[in-house]
DNA sequence: ATTGTTTCAGAAAACGGTTACTGAATCATT
DNA sequence: AATGATTCAGTAACCGTTTTCTGAAACAAT
C-alpha cells in the first residue's frame, strides 16, 4: 500500500481552506478574502468562518500563498558562523529590522567556503528571498569579484538584491547595496589614542593581507602614525591567521617568547585578539594597563571582561541598515545605495601615559 | 495600468520551467524529472535542458516545490536573542546539524515575549517546518505549560513536532521532544570545587525563582554545600533580574556596598554575570582569585578572558542533538525522547584554597 | 515478420491558495 | 414602481512545480 509522501505519519492531516469553507458554508474565497484582512463581509459571515478556522485550528499554506500572489517575504542572511559575537549581533539587528518590516528571516552560515555560500545563495533565491544579505569579512580578489557579480546579476535578474554588509564595494556596474564600517577611521582613533598618550611602539596584532576588514584597520593604523609623525615599523605589524582569541593568544606569546619588549602599547585588531593577546601578557607579568597599554576593535564581551578601551562598532545598526535599504532600494530602484557606518572609540581603562 | 504585483519592479522576470522546456524543445516533465535527479533521459535530451537551465539562469521556485510534491524542508529554531552567546552557540548547533540533514534553518526571536513566541510558533507552522525548537530558560508556571501543550498539539497535528531545547519537560500527555542540560549536576561539581579548596561561605549570584535554569543551578549549589555539611545561608544567594553582565555588576556592586565582605568565593551562574562581579571586585580593590575565588557557569568567552574556572556546557551539541532527535522521532514515532546532556567543570585559574 | 520488453518523453491532474470577473440581493434614488 | 448603485459572495483561472498514467519508438526475442 502507498501513501502519499505529504501525509504525516500519525495525527491528522493539515486542514485547508477548502475544509474550512465547507464547515463554515460559504465558498473558499471567502474565506481566502476574510483571512486576508478587510474584506466587507457580513458579520454574520466573518463570525462562522472564523468560528471554523478556530476549529479546525487552520492556518494557511505559506507555499500555496506564495505561489498564488503576493506573499509576506523573506530576507536571507548568510554568514560564516554565528557564533561570533560580531556576526551574532549583526544577525540580530537583520532580524530585529526584518521582524519590523513584518517579513521572515532565513539564516545561513557557510563556515567561510566559497561552495557553500553558492549553495546558500541558490537556496536562497529558490526561496525567493527578497534580498540576501552577505556579511563578513573577506579575501577580496578576483575570483571574489567575479562570484559576488555573478550572484549579484543572478538575485537582480529575479526581482531580489544583493546586500553586502561588512565588504568592500564591487564596482559601478554590479548592483550591489553596500553597508560597512568605517575600519580605517575607527583604527585611526584608536591608535591616536594610544599615540596622544605618548606611545610610539605600538603593537598592531592581526594583519592579514587580503582580507578586507583587517587591511582597513591596518591602514588605520599607519594613517594614524602617519598623522602623528612616528616612524612605521613594519616588525611592530604581526600577522594573524583568524581573527580569535587563540591567535590573539599565539601572536603575543611568540613575541614575548621570540623578542626584547620593544613596545609599551597594543592595537588589537579586534576583540577576540585582544582577549588572547591580554592573557599571554600576563602569564608574562605584564599587566595592562600598568605595564602595556592595549586598545581593541569591536566593543564586545572580551571589552566588558577587561575594562578594555575599544572602537565601538554599530553591529546591530549595520544589520538593521541592511535590512532596510534594502527593502528602500527594492521599492524605490535606481543605482543601489553605498553607506559608511561610523565608529567611535569607547574609552576605559586599558591605556596609561607612557612613562618616559 | 495594472501591473502583476509578482513582476519586479525593474529586471526579467524568472524564469519558469516552461520556458527551460520550451527552449530545449521538450515537456515541462521532462525537465521536472531530469532536474530532480537521476531519471533515465538520453544524454541528447539531458544536455539540451541544462544548456537551457544554464542560459535562463533558472532555479526552481521552492514554493511550487513544496505545494506540489515531496520537497526539502524546514527546522525552525525560535530563541529570546542570537546575540548571547549561549544561544548563539545553540543556534549555530540546530543551523549546523539542519545544513547535515539536508534542510533549511528557519530563524525566528522572541525577545522573550510570549506573544511573538506565538506568533513565531503559527509562522514556522505555515511555513511547513517539520520541527519548532524552542530554546531557552523560562518562567515555568501553568500559563507556560498550557501555552506549550497547545503547540505541541498543534504541531504533533500537521506532521510536525515542538522541540524543548533547554527547558524543562511538560508532561507524559504533551508530545514534545526535550533536551536539556543537567543544571543541577554542574551546578554541584562547581560549588564542590569550591567546597573542596576549604571555601564555605560561597556567595550564589543571580538566582531568580521560577525561571527553570537558574533553578536547577541554585538546587546543585545547595545540595552541594548538604553533601559537605556546610550551613546554607540563604543570605548568600542574592537574587538578579537577567543572566547579563551588568546585573552581575550590580549584584556583586550592592552587596560590596552594604555590608560587610563575608565571603570567601562566588559562584556565578552564568558566566556573564561572573564577569559583571569580576569587575565591581576589582574595582572594590579585590583579585580573582587572590582575593576571592570564583566559578562560573557556561564556559563561554568571559571564562577565555577571566581565566575563568567553569562549568562547561555543550552549547552546540544540544542545538544538534535537537535536529537530530526531532528527525529520529518523526521517522520512527513513539513517545517523544528525553534527553539531559551531561557537563564538565573546565578548571583554569580563579579559586584558590582558603587561608584559614 | 510479429510480438513482447524496454526506454524515453508527453498530457494532465493535483498541491492549496488568491483574485479578476460575475451575479444576486439589498438599498437608495428618482 | 422602476432604475441605478452598492454589498456581499461565488465561479473559475492561475501560480510553478511534481508525478501518475499513458503512449510512441526502439530494441530484443521468437
Amino acid at each position: 500500500m502507498t501513501r502519499r509522501a505529504s501525509e504525516p505519519v500519525n495525527g491528522r492531516r493539515r486542514s485547508t481552506i477548502r475544509e474550512v469553507a465547507e464547515r463554515a458554508g460559504v465558498s473558499v474565497a471567502t474565506v481566502s478574502r476574510i483571512l486576508s484582512g478587510d474584506y466587507p463581509a457580513s458579520p454574520a459571515t466573518r463570525k462562522r468562518v472564523m468560528r471554523a478556522v478556530e476549529e479546525l485550528d487552520y492556518v494557511a499554506n505559506a507555499h500555496a500563498r506564495a505561489l498564488a500572489g503576493t506573499s509576506a517575504k523573506s530576507i536571507a542572511i548568510v554568514l560564516n558562523s554565528v557564533i561570533s559575537p560580531h556576526y551574532a549581533h549583526v544577525a540580530q539587528g537583520v532580524e530585529a529590522q526584518t521582524a519590523v518590516e513584518g517579513r521572515l528571516c532565513l539564516i545561513g552560515t557557510t563556515g567561510g567556503d566559497a561552495e557553500r555560500e553558492l549553495a546558500m545563495v541558490k537556496f536562497m533565491r529558490e526561496q525567493h528571498a527578497e534580498a540576501v544579505i552577505l556579511v563578513g569579512n573577506v579575501v577580496a580578489d578576483e575570483k571574489y569579484g567575479k562570484r559576488m557579480s555573478q550572484y549579484a546579476h543572478a538575485l537582480t535578474a529575479i526581482g531580489s538584491r544583493l546586500v553586502l554588509c561588512g565588504r568592500p564595494p564591487l564596482g559601478p556596474d554590479v548592483p550591489a547595496v553596500v553597508v560597512e564600517y568605517d575600519n580605517a577611521g575607527g583604527a585611526f582613533a584608536a591608535t591616536s589614542h594610544l599615540l596622544s598618550a605618548g606611545h610610539e611602539r605600538i603593537l598592531c596584532l592581526g594583519r592579514r593581507p587580503g582580507h578586507t576588514t583587517q587591511d582597513g584597520r591596518v591602514a588605520g593604523y599607519r594613517k594614524a602614525l602617519a598623522a602623528h609623525r612616528v616612524p612605521h615599523d613594519p616588525a611592530l605589524e604581526v600577522e594573524g591567521t583568524t581573527m580569535e582569541w587563540h591567535e590573539g593568544y599565539r601572536m603575543m606569546k611568540e613575541r614575548l617568547a621570540t623578542g626584547p619588549r620593544d613596545f609599551t602599547a597594543v592595537f588589537a585588531l579586534n576583540d577576540l585578539i585582544a582577549g588572547g593577546a591580554y592573557r599571554a601578557l600576563a602569564e608574562h607579568g605584564l599587566r595592562v594597563p600598568d605595564d602595556v597599554s592595549m586598545v581593541g576593535f569591536d566593543d564586545l564581551q572580551p571589552s566588558l571582561d577587561l575594562n578594555l578601551t575599544s572602537v565601538h562598532l554599530p553591529h546591530e545598526e549595520i544589520g538593521r541598515t541592511a535590512v532596510r535599504l534594502a527593502l528602500e532600494h527594492e521599492a524605490r530602484g535606481g543605482t543601489p545605495p553605498h553607506v559608511i557606518l561610523g565608529t567611535h572609540l569607547v574609552i576605559r581603562d586599558s591605556v596609561r601615559p607612557r612613562v618616559s
